[in-house]
Parts: C-alpha cells; structure tokens; sequence
DNA sequence: CCTGAGTTTGCAATCGTTTTCCGCCGCTGA
DNA sequence: TCAGCGGCGGAAAACGATTGCAAACTCAGG
C-alpha cells in the first residue's frame, strides 16, 4: 500500500520473460544481447507499469551510485548557486544527481558531512571548501576517492582544480586604480588558509611592486572570514590605525561590502571619496550604490568544467591531475574614480 | 585498490563476532540485544577501520533511503537557498540527506526529476514549483508518496503545505500606501498558475476594496513569471497605455527589480516620484537604490518548517494534511514615501 | 540427419545490510 | 536432577538489481 513501485521482476512476468531478459532489455549497454522482438515486449510492459530501477540496489551490486557530492561553505552565500547549477547540469546530463552539504566552515560539521556522503558511497566529490592545508581530502584522495576542487585549491597536491585566475583578477584591478592615478591603494585581503584569500594577496603586492609602487604595510589588513562583518571589521582597522587610502581592493564582494558599510559610517562617499573593487562580480553587486566595480569570474562555468573534470576521471581513473583556471575579466561600473587632488 | 571501504563482515570478522551480530551492535534500535561487552568490542572495531554502513545495501533492506527530494524553480534565485538550508539543517539533524532538483519552470524537465527522485527511492519530497493546478504531485500524492509543498500550493488538494501569510502580507502593503496617502496604487501580479500570484493579486483587490478604493482594472497587469524581465514587461506595458499609478506594489522582489528598471528607463525616482513595494525581502533587496521596503516572509523558517512535517509524516503517515501559514511582516525601507501632490 | 556456430534465454550467485527464526548456554526453582 | 526460561549470538533469507556461465534453440552446411 505504500510507495509501491513496480520491480524489475513484475515488469519480467509481464512481459513474459525472466528477469534477467527484462534486465538486459532495459538496459541499452546489453540490449544487444536480447531479441529486438522481445525486447519491445519488455519495454512495453516496462512502459506501462512506469517501470523505475530502483536506484540503491542497482548501486548496490554496481558499486556505483550515479551520485556525487558537493561540499559548499554555505549555500546562502550568492557566489555558490551559480557554481552548483554549473555542476548540477552537467552531471545530470550524464545521469548523475547531485548530494549537497553545507559546512558552514565548520571542521567537525565537514567531517561529518564528508563521511555521510562516503557512506552514500558518492561516485566523486566536488569540493569548494578547501583550506590551503587540508589533510581531510588528501588523505580521501589516497585511497583513491575521484574529486576536483572548485575555486579554492589544496597547496602541493595532486587533487585536479578549477578556478577563476584569481592572480590576473586581482592584477587588472590594481593596474586599473593606478591608471586611475591612486598611489594608496588599500587591499582588504581574505582569509590566508584559503587559496583564494592567499593568492589574492600575492596577486595585490606583485601588482603594485610592478607598477613601482612601495607596499605601505598598514594599507594591507586581511579579513578572518569572506564575510561582510569581518570584511567591515578589517576595514575599520585599517581607517582606525590612521591610514587614508584613496581605492580599496577587497579579496571578495562580500568583502567588499563591508567595505562600503565602512565608508558610510565614516561618511566617505565611493567613488567621491574613496574607490572600491570587489572579486567575484555576484549577482546584485550591480544594483548596489554604487554600482560595484569587480572583478568578474565565470562561476557557472567554473562548475561546469568541475563537473566534466569529474565525469572524466570517473570513466578514466588514472587521469593525471590537471588544474584548469577560467579568465576573470574586470567590470567597470561605478564604484571607481580618480582619486581627489 | 579503488574506494573499498570495510563492510561489516570485516567489522565483524575483526571483533571477532557474527555479522549479525555486529549489525545489531552498531545499531542503537537493537544494540539491547546485544551483551554490552561484545557491543563495546565490535563498536571498536569499527572505528578502527572507520567503517560507514553503505546507505544503499542498508536502503535496499529497510526500504527506506534516508533521502528527501526538494524540487525547486532554480538554485539561483536567492529566495531559495534560505529555504534549502532550513530544510537541510533540520533533515540533517534526523540523518536524512536532501537531493535538490531545479525544474527550470520546465513541465517536461520537472516530471523527469521527479522520476529520478523516485527511482533514487527517496523517502519524501519537498516542493517548491507547485501549480494550482497540478496534477503530477496530486497522483504521487495519492500513490502514498510523503510530500509537503513549499512556499506554493495547489488547488483543493490535501497535500501539507507551509507558506508565508501571502494574503495578509499584501494587505499590510496596500494599507501602509494608503495611509500615506496613495489612491491611485497599482499591482504587478504574478503569473496567476502559482497560488502566490494568485493570492497576492485576490489579495491586492480586497485591501483595495476594504479602503473604499475602486480598482482601476488598468493597474492591475500580471507579469508572465516571478523574473525581473518579465516585471519589467508587464510594468512598462502599463505606463505605455497612459497610467500614471504613484505607488506600485509588485508580486514579489524580482518583479520589483523589475519595475526599478522601467522607473529608470521614464526618469521617474523612486520614490520620489513613484511608490514601490516588494514582497519576500529577498537579500540584498536592502541594499538596493532606493533599499526596497518589502515584505519579509521568513524563509529559512519556512524551509525548516516544512521539513519538519516531513519528518512528522514520515514518522506517522497517515497524519491529517494540515496547512502551516507563517506570518509576514511589512519592513519597511526607502522606496515609499507620500505621493506628490 | 548431424554438427557446430551463433543467437537468445535462463539459472544462480552476488552486492552489504537487516531481520526472523532458532539453538545454545547457564541459571533458577521445584 | 531436570524442566523451563531468559539472554545472547548465529544461520539464512531476503531486498532488487546485474552478470558470468551454461542451456536451449535456430539454422546452415556437409
């Protein structure tokens, strides 16, 4: 009486076969194996009693379970949607769904979440919590696990990687303010055990130094998480120990935000006063006040090819391991000036 | 070589225990059966290999997958992840995992995931895509398929449904423009399949009427789907047959979004010039130029809610369909203000 | 009419659990 | 001393599919 699905042995006596025909019918690898004739036969029982394998016991005597997992930060952040539908759709064009879990940047919680997801006896995993380093993955990775990293990478390891060029991004933004004719260009850097918080850094003082440009120490602080408040807190930091940049350049929108929240308790306005770029180009940055400069990342892409990255692995187990970095491209929108004379 | 994890024969063999026994160790339900020393020593074992039942041997028996389905518009829209969260944290908390689906609006896409749901044996569903009036989830329903809707309902069916107070939350809209001094106040509805849409515009036509305000039919237009596009269409078409409306209350954010645009393309300020008010206080909608005033609806409590009846139907199934209303509330921001005179 | 190759089909084992049914053991009470 | 009982643990059958192997059948060629 309860969620009754039909069996693949029902669909069999139906059509009058044994249920080892009904299984090479249905299935198109050894539908070869079986008469055209009766292979309609089953199809149409098949058909009639909307037939659906069941999942868990097919998986079960396979070994794979056509799933995998997606280890996010936290689902409500807005930089994390595109990826998954990136992800999402490419997986499920090859017949694989899809297991989200939220860390919320919690250890224990992501240990939990990964070991839920081994006893869902994922095929893969998809992970975008990286810290720079993790031995949690490294150690799953040994054993032989398939996963690629997404947007943040582990350091000196041979897990495969997709990113935005977090080092160009941050390079063109830089390079642009001091077109601009800014000197004191502030960076509100991210967390530095992630890869992306680190580079981003990197990319700042290598982009001044190029352009000649002494690093003043004081006009780099780094937020403790990609987050708005700590973003704000940094920044007040900064502003409170005295220093006066005329651009900020903040590892993230989020950031970035913060940033501004900042500006507006300190009665700066942005471009006027002060220019602002953030990392990521989410989605409404655009409609801010100001309309936010940034740097754009392709993040639905960068899911897509995490994606592929995975299914390629899964269909070639002994793949070398590639990393692939998608091009940022700068968006020019409102939050930049020229500094004031 | 590959992913081998231990199976509870080698736990058992390890504790040097029968594998059944060892099943009944691991599992609390049954572990009374069980001499607790032998108990702690297969409990042992299996943390020295860090064994993990595999969910889908374990499924395949109990017939049950620990899994709940969530079908969803799209990941991307922001009213959305706070609901997912809701409904992961409080699945998580009873072992239950959460496959999300996105249906695009896509009738065609929306059956096919739902079929893959169910071949992946899920022990529920959670739905967000509703129309009035489907009959998809309606025959699932009455195959014995444990399902609540999310945010919309269908038409007379006894399906459990958790959703914002749409009706009231609209009125407090109404009301608030009148009492600054708006008559002349428009709607931008909804498609009217949703029974949000539906209820919203229902609901903008009594508030109106309760006030002694006759409708002018010219300001009230439908958008075609809940997207900022498709509110800017059904917006701009309005002010191009001649309606000078000096506050517009939309069908939700994004149709807001929407009506911005149009405000921005006819130079009008809001709201200076022209009154507006949003519905669901999506993120960031407080950061907009001018921040919207809305009208908050709590998501993430909405999510968790209806994860939480899940459980309750779960657990007890033939529980009576009972239909949970969360209350809205008017936050109000800058884009309303009196009409000019 | 028989042989053998090739095509279809069925049998049975198996994946890793859970669960029902039993049997063993030791102890108690008469 | 022995029947009976409770507590514990094992044997074996499932769950619903896939798959190696072998049986059955078809048909052509000798």
């Amino acid at each position: 009486m309860p969620t009754n699905s039909p069996t693949l042995k029902e669909v069999a006596q139906r059509a009058g076969v044994h249920v080892t025909t009904a299984s090479r019918a249905l299935n198109p690898a050894t539908s070869s194996l079986v008469n055209p004739a009766t292979m309609r036969r089953v199809q149409a029982a098949a058909r009639e009693l909307r037939y659906q394998p069941n999942a868990m016991a097919r998986g079960l005597k396979t070994s794979r379970s056509m799933s995998v997992g997606v280890l996010l930060p936290d689902l409500t952040n807005p930089l994390f949607p595109p990826i998954v539908r990136g992800i999402e759709d490419v997986l499920a064009a090859s017949g694989y769904t899809t297991l989200i879990a939220n860390t919320d940047n919690d250890l224990e919680r992501q240990r939990t979440l990964f070991d839920t997801l081994r006893a869902r006896q994922v095929d893969g995993v998809i992970i975008a919590t990286a810290r720079r380093d993790d031995t949690l993955f490294a150690e799953a990775h040994q054993q032989g696990l398939r996963m690629v990293m997404v947007n943040r990478r582990v350091d000196q390891s041979d897990i495969p990687s997709v990113t935005g060029d977090d080092h160009d991004g941050i390079a063109m933004a830089v390079r642009h303010l001091i077109e601009l004719g800014h000197t004191r260009i502030a960076h509100v850097g991210g967390p530095q055990h992630t890869s992306t918080g680190r580079t981003r850094q990197r990319a700042y003082r290598q982009a001044l130094d190029d352009a000649g440009i002494e690093l003043d120490p004081g006009l780099l602080v780094t937020a403790q998480e990609f987050t708005e408040a700590e973003g704000a807190t940094a920044a007040r930091a900064m502003f409170e120990s005295g220093k006066r940049p005329t651009a900020v350049v903040a590892a993230n929108d989020m950031i970035a935000l913060g940033c501004l929240d900042v500006f507006a308790e300190r009665r700066m306005r942005c471009p006027r006063d002060i220019s602002l770029v953030g990392f990521n180009d989410m989605p409404f940055v655009d409609r801010l006040t100001p309309p936010l400069s940034t740097v754009h990342v392709p993040h639905y892409q960068i899911g897509a090819e995490a994606a592929r990255m995975l299914l390629e692995r899964l269909a070639n187990p002994d793949l070398p391991a590639k990393s692939i970095t998608l091009p940022a491209t700068l968006v020019l929108r409102e939050s930049t000036a020229a500094p004031k004379v």
